[in-house]
DNA sequence: GGGGTTATATAGCGGGCGGTATAGAACATG
DNA sequence: CATGTTCTATACCGCCCGCTATATAACCCC
């Protein structure tokens, strides 16, 4: 009961997360929400709490979607191929058109200041991805594609590594076909089923 | 002749960059820096003129830091060389205890809303550093160390996608040995003298 | 139709932002 | 010591920020 909501929520939520994805958080007022959404400021307060409440909620949701790409590239049965769609599901993700260019939980983390709780939390929000990561392909050493002397760990931080560059070039401009061709050229550092060779730190370091 | 300046402009440039590599651009309050510094806004505005100004000048500097970086990286004989030194050279920059973690340049950029100058100059600035690394690797195909159909665009923008990737890893708090073993891991992706194989694009993609 | 509840709009709060008008202090030169 | 120039300090500007006190409108239930 009650007076019924004038707009919907759904729709406020993926308006806003254009905005904060274009122009990042600190870059999106108050004012560009409500004007965009089509409401007023005490609507605004009454559904979502505070202008971080509402980006907080939409990150969520934003690696939600980006832990269905991991988790499916996890269930990949060579570590090729996890790394393989990942990267390649994560670079069409963040060049995609609904969207402005690049990823919107870099474009949120870096600016923010040295201890600002969102960063950590966003931080934190990578680690769990990398460690999801690293047992896949500690899993793997040995008999599934991956040399025994294998350093999960630092192989797992690559894939990821390339990910974060890969959304700095895509809000640069690159196009998704650059993304892949770079992708592409990465991919033989994680050995497929026929060639165990590399993805052994070299010795020299 | 005239009254003289009270506080070294070297020193007053070298305590802002901390504070903007730490905080970011818009997260650096002008009271912030004045404070630092130990000056008032006036003498802050007579010096450089305004906020914006100020941080302009410091990127400059910093690209230059890097651009020396990477020119020296670029006269490396072979191109695992040549992505070997840069990727070491930018890790120790973006780690350096003198500052907080993570790259100047990403921390700024990656926050600019969408159709901002200061983005695109950053932008620039690093297709300017690609282009180099293209330039070099083409002309390493064939004879120096690459095989005849490398593809030297994605290979340079490989490079620097791991470079971008290390830096958000580093503001995350990954230590300088972590960046260290994952640059280890992915240098084999760039053919040394003796070993001329991989590099080319998979016929896959 | 009242009463309770939920969403809306008007109008404006305190505060911090980047930046500045004005005046005074410290120097070199006559 | 007067003067022109360069730098500094006090005090403050207008603006926009995130947010809200207050009042009203729209619904369900009795």
């Amino acid at each position: 009961m009650g007076r019924p909501r004038e707009f919907e929520i759904d729709d406020a939520i993926e308006t806003a997360t254009g905005l904060f994805w274009r122009n990042g958080y600190e870059g999106t007022s108050l004012s560009d929400l409500t004007q965009a959404i089509g409401i007023t400021p005490p609507s605004f307060y009454f559904a979502f709490g505070s202008k971080e409440a509402l980006f907080r909620k939409i990150i969520e949701r934003y690696f939600t979607e980006q832990s269905k790409i991991a988790e499916a590239a996890l269930r990949k049965p060579t570590p090729r191929a996890v790394a393989k769609h990942f990267l390649n599901g994560y670079a069409d993700m963040i060049t995609d058109p609904h969207h402005a260019p690049g990823c919107l939980a870099m474009n949120s983390s870096l600016p923010c200041a040295s201890g600002d709780p969102l960063r950590e939390w966003l931080a934190d929000l990578r680690e769990q991805t990398r460690k999801r990561f690293r047992d896949r392909f500690a899993e793997a050493r040995g008999g599934e594609g991956l040399p025994a002397g294998t350093d999960a760990d630092s192989l797992a931080r690559l894939l990821l590594v390339i990910a974060w560059g890969l959304a700095v070039e895509a809000q640069s401009g690159a196009s998704r076909k650059d993304l892949r061709r770079t992708i592409a050229l990465a991919l033989p550092t994680w050995p497929d089923a026929n060639q165990v060779a590399p993805a052994l730190a070299p010795k020299e370091f």
